[in-house]
RNA sequence: CGGAGUGUAGCGCAGUCUGGUAGCGCACCUGGUUUGGGACCAGGGGGUCGAAGGUUCGAGUCCUUUCACUCCGACCA
């Protein structure tokens, strides 16, 4: 394509809202357009073409996996959903409305009912089994806050996959083969990553893994191992237990009195024990269906704290929100001295599993400026859950190695959803022996979109983007660097077309703009190898250019030709 | 949902306190000069000043209402 011809809208002003380097260089590159603001944008012809790109190396991978590609429909009738329980519980993400004839519809978030419908109409027996259907579509999330470009954007291209297998085996069998597939697909499209373990969230389902393009600017903070190579999500990694080099103080059961002690840190001084010892004790609203709620405390050790996606599962609630003063004090407890033994009337506590152990601790009394000293928990009945969050330094619970956290960007995740949605949508099938029996379903998922912020995040420098090689809009970039010198716009044309003919996706910059507006615009632009055509012409030499580390290598123009065709 | 802030040309902003002809930079169009690191000169086009209502002879500016967007937070009792 000639740069004269193509829609490129680049600029020298970073749009103000935007912080993030991919989200600044799609903006200013003229990749993409905002869309009033709220996380909705345009792709502008160079964006689609690597979206195209990327999208092209996740199809080709998963057809070679043996999957197959179909389109569901965006708008989705909200009697499906219904049916799966989710209209009420996916909360204000799911964008619902009504057509002309007051019926309810919604936007598809993520497309499990809609590809259970498909698949429990058309598939009857155990011998069409198994089968692997994805998409690349739409998908629309009312996100609270959507920024950071293609990053959190509210409406977004996603790759959703659904496998639907006779047993849990087959399902696994095909959750590991995905794996590998997406460990290919990340790989192709020159990425840095980890596969993580993970919560599954509001999918449901068991085992889940997720795909983290490593960058500092990632939402996701993920803890790995210094020594194995385990790796998962802050929110569901896992540690060795704990443990204290300071001895347990020696106490036996009292109420003592603490005038004003609230905080785990004033409480730790004014007894002179190491916050180990000390019972955290978090409280939450727990929200479930139908608007019902409750208050729910968390104990926990005083040295730890509350991981609340694990707090939220421990409790199967929907979500769960702060609590004020006020609502405390009606249910009977006291901010900063609250503890879970001696609870008023109608209120749970959930202990986090260190807790199964310990004795010597001190709590709240549920009275104000009143701890217990001397709490065991030793033997109890009670609730335990894992609640804690992982800290930096904590030991793997695999090798014992020493746990770090690094940020990465969820690109991928990946779920084995049992029969979570076969059941409840009635998506079954005749076995052998003709008994009906619900599919045991995997879903795979891949923000398409967000690849393409994720790529830039990895790859630019100050200057611009770096596109990788197969998600470059172009693979090469032929710069003529004055228009009106007639033998540079010769060489220029000769070059463009010469590769052209070759089938290598070449743009020409053949605008009258200076040499230093055109280089900038490269630079801003990415692709990975430009030719300049320029003064040196006139000694027989062009340069050909690496966009990664700006190596410029002059090239005799009878042998660049020939260079390139070993590139290409 | 809590806090803070912003809405004026495609983008970035000034003007609002103290009411009186709608401004600047970038971008865009025309002509000319320039061509190795985001050029220069001259001319030009483009605005229901977020929306609604009010005060006034007169509102971008003052008052009321409303909408939208941005940023920070939504966590340890």
């Amino acid at each position: 394509m000639r740069f004269t011809q193509l829609l490129i809208p680049t600029t020298k002003e970073t749009p103000n809202d935007a912080t993030l380097a991919s989200h600044i260089y799609l903006i200013r590159g003229g990749f993409i357009q905002s869309v009033g603001g709220s996380g909705l944008y345009n792709f502008l012809p160079l964006g689609k073409k690597v979206l195209d790109k990327v999208q092209c190396v996740v199809k080709e991978e998963l057809d070679r996996a043996g999957c197959q590609e179909v389109s569901l429909s965006f708008v989705t009738p909200a009697s499906l959903w219904q049916e799966s329980g989710r209209f009420e519980k996916y909360g204000k993400e799911l964008l619902r409305f009504k057509d002309r004839k007051e019926n309810d519809f919604i936007l598809g978030p993520t497309h499990e009912e809609m590809m259970v419908n498909l698949v429990r109409q058309t598939v009857k027996s155990y011998k069409q089994l198994p089968l692997n259907l994805y998409q690349i579509n739409l998908k629309f999330r009312d996100e609270i806050r959507p920024r950071f470009g293609l990053m959190r954007g509210r409406e977004f291209l996603m790759k959703d996959g659904y496998s639907f297998h006779t047993s849990e085996e087959d399902m696994k069998r095909e959750f590991d083969l995905m794996e590998e597939t997406y460990k290919k697909i990340f790989t192709r499209l020159g990425l840095e990553f980890r596969v993580v373990e993970a919560d599954s969230g509001a999918i449901g389902g068991s085992g889940s893994k997720e795909f983290m393009v490593l960058a500092d600017s990632g939402e996701d903070t993920i803890v790995v191992c210094d020594k194995c190579d385990y790796g998962a999500n802050i929110e569901a990694a896992v540690r060795q237990p704990k443990e204290c080099e300071v001895e347990a103080p020696e106490a036996t059961f009292a109420r003592f009195h603490t005038p004003g002690i609230k905080t785990i840190e004033a409480l730790s001084e004014y007894f002179k024990v190491d916050p180990y010892y000390l019972v955290k004790t978090v409280a939450k609203r727990a929200l479930y269906d139908e608007g019902k709620s409750r208050i729910v405390l968390f104990a926990l050790r005083g040295s730890d704290e509350l991981q609340e996606v694990k707090a939220c599962n421990a409790v199967d609630a929907n979500d769960l929100v702060d609590v004020s003063e006020e609502e405390l004090a009606e249910a009977g407890l006291v901010a900063g001295f609250m503890g879970p033994t001696t609870l008023p009337e109608g209120i749970t506590v959930i202990y986090d599993n260190e807790l199964k152990n310990a004795s010597s601790m001190i709590c709240g009394a549920n009275e104000k400026d009143y701890h217990l000293v001397g709490n065991s928990f030793v033997g109890i009945e009670a609730h335990f859950d894992d609640l804690v969050a992982v800290q930096e330094g904590d030991r793997c619970a695999c090798c014992g190695g020493s746990l770090r956290y690094t940020k990465g960007i969820e690109a991928g995740h990946i779920f084995q959803l049992g029969t979570r949605y076969s059941e409840p949508l009635g998506c079954v099938f005749l076995d052998e022996n003709g008994k009906s029996v619900p599919m045991v379903m995997g879903t795979y998922g891949i923000g398409v979109s967000r690849l393409l912020a994720a790529i830039i995040e990895q790859n630019h420098d100050e200057n611009g983007c770096i596109w990788t090689k197969e998600s470059a809009p172009f693979d090469l970039h032929i710069l003529v660097s004055n228009i009106k010198d007639e033998e540079q716009l010769a060489w220029g044309e000769k070059l463009y077309a010469a590769m052209k003919a070759k089938g290598v996706d070449v743009l020409l910059d053949d605008r009258k703009d200076r040499f230093g507006a055109k280089m900038k615009d490269y630079e801003l632009l990415g692709i990975p190898h430009a030719v300049v055509i320029g003064k040196n012409l006139a000694e027989g030499k062009v340069e050909f250019i690496t966009r990664k580390e700006m190596h410029k290598e002059e090239v005799s123009v009878e042998e660049i030709l020939s260079l390139l065709e070993e590139r290409f």
